[in-house]
RNA sequence: GGAGAGAUGGCAGAGUGGUCGAUUGCGGCGGUCUUGAAAACCGUUGACUGUUAAAGGUCCGGGGGUUCGAAUCCCUCUCUCUCCGCCA
């Protein structure tokens, strides 16, 4: 949520920002600002009024006790008009602020000056490419028949047991998830990230603090009976853990890692780019999140992309990082890479991990302040990225390293996995 | 699921109609003292809104009510804790 204050003294470059989103209601921001100019208006009546009215009140208290009871009562009879007063311009005010808040949570966070004007993910920038994309055999698998083939994942029995989106891991498949999740801890651990574990339902108010409610509400499975969602990333949890919070300056950064499964509807995508792996309703992520002082956010946005290709270039996937345009990025992110590793057998890239900077949207909503060199409380900035998702990862791994015999495990989960091959 | 208790500032914990944005203790910050530190002592220490700065206003779990006036009384919702039951 951008804050008022900045769009009043801002109007013109917050119009260009959105312009960048392709943001369909410029009007929006004028209409907040008016709507902003008349809820000062209200609150000041309403403040004045309620100061005579505190005013004649204390006086009473003071002539009560001194017992001049007539002069008293001389004053009492002039109270009934604040009180109308005051209770006509609280329930103003009150219509103004909720109208105010509805507009406001319609306004996306503004792009970066870095962020490329476009619409669709065609239009992403190329920010670079990694690795060496395999070549292989004319008589390569997919995933989802290589996870066949080695008895790895059974998403018949998913099927079974809940619907389509919901695989089960078997045996050496399994095995090489907890490898995964555990690599992946491990190395954000090494990064200086601090792990927990986190609840996998959470509150509206959570829901909200992060950008997912209202607007993506039907994006997330919902638990009626007790008023709670299914997290779809453990980025809620997780970042709302400062939910309210006033940090120290000598607290940021803040530096926190969790592994959770991931749920998400994911409404209307079927077809064959949703085959196996490719999209699920649960899914492992391992998800790193940041809250920094607002000067250092790019610089750890860029620590974390960093991290995110550390893994990717250790797990020997190739992979490329686009800069999202206006158009593809989220609403509440600044500033977001997409990490893509090349899926061979498939002959496309699969986004692994997001990595954004929300800059102060989040916050906003969070309440998550700091308290600044001159002592007042400042929003800090929040990012999260994933490190990894893992559906994406175990299918190009697959994919990738398929051979005649079997599919060799990368190097560095052989600690984890304890076996060097699938066969 | 049944019964009861409770929700106050970073924490603990007073406050049952006016002088309460709130006693006190701990913690934090600043100072005195000290070679330095501890202890002791002194001072200071909530958030939001508003303003050039102030003044003023709002906030004692949320919402509503009674009253000239509510942390305090009434209604309601939510949450937490204790005991019992069930249970990984």
């Amino acid at each position: 949520m951008l804050q008022v204050s900045y769009i009043r003294d801002n109007r013109e470059l917050v119009l260009e920002r959105l312009a960048v989103k392709n943001f369909k209601q410029p009007e929006l921001v004028e209409e907040i600002i008016a709507l902003d100019d008349k809820r000062k208006q209200t609150q000041n009546r309403a403040d004045n009024t309620s100061a005579e009215a505190n005013a004649a009140a204390k006086k009473i208290g003071e002539l009560m006790r001194t017992g001049q009871k007539e002069e008293a009562e001389a004053i009492k009879a002039n109270t009934g008009k604040w009180k109308e007063e005051i209770k006509q311009l609280t329930e103003q005010l009150g219509s103004i602020e909720e109208e105010l808040q509805q507009k406001l949570v319609l306004l996306p966070n503004l792009p970066h000056t870095s962020v490329p004007k476009g619409l669709t993910p065609e239009e992403n920038e190329i920010v670079l490419e990694n690795g060496e994309k395999p070549q292989l055999p004319g008589n390569a698998l997919p995933h989802w028949e290589l996870a066949a083939k080695y008895n790895l994942i059974d998403f018949e029995l998913g099927v079974k047991i809940t619907g389509a989106g919901f695989p089960v891991y078997k045996g050496k498949g399994a095995k090489l998830q907890r490898a995964l999740i555990s690599y992946f801890l491990d190395e954000a651990e090494k990064a200086g990230y601090s792990e927990m574990i986190v609840p996998l339902l959470v509150n509206e108010a959570s829901g909200f603090g992060t950008g997912q409610l209202p607007d993506k509400e039907g994006q997330m499975y919902y638990v009626g009976l007790d008023n709670l969602y299914l997290i779809p990333t453990a980025e809620v949890p997780v970042t709302n853990l400062y939910r309210d919070v006033i940090l120290k300056a000598d607290e940021l950064p803040v530096k926190n890692c969790g592994y959770t499964p991931c749920f998400r509807r994911e409404a209307g995508s079927y077809g064959a780019h949703v085959r196996g792996l490719n999209r699920l309703h649960q899914f492992d992520k391992v998800e790193i999140v940041q809250v920094v002082h607002p000067d250092n956010s790019y610089q750890a946005l860029e620590d974390m992309s960093a991290h995110v290709q550390g893994l990717l270039q250790n797990l020997g996937l190739p992979y490329r990082v686009l800069r999202l345009c206006g158009g593809d990025m989220g609403f509440a992110s600044a500033l977001t890479y997409d990490m893509e590793t090349w899926s061979a057998a498939q002959q496309r890239w699969l986004e692994v991990s997001s990595v954004s900077n929300f800059e102060t949207f989040q916050s906003n909503r969070l309440k998550l302040r700091f308290r600044n060199a001159e002592g007042k409380t400042q929003l800090a900035h929040t990012l999260n990225g994933s490190a990894l998702a893992l559906p994406r990862i175990v299918a190009t791994l697959l994919e990738n390293n398929q051979t005649e015999d079997g599919i060799k495990i990368p190097e560095v989960l052989v600690p984890y996995t304890k076996f060097e091959s699938i066969r």
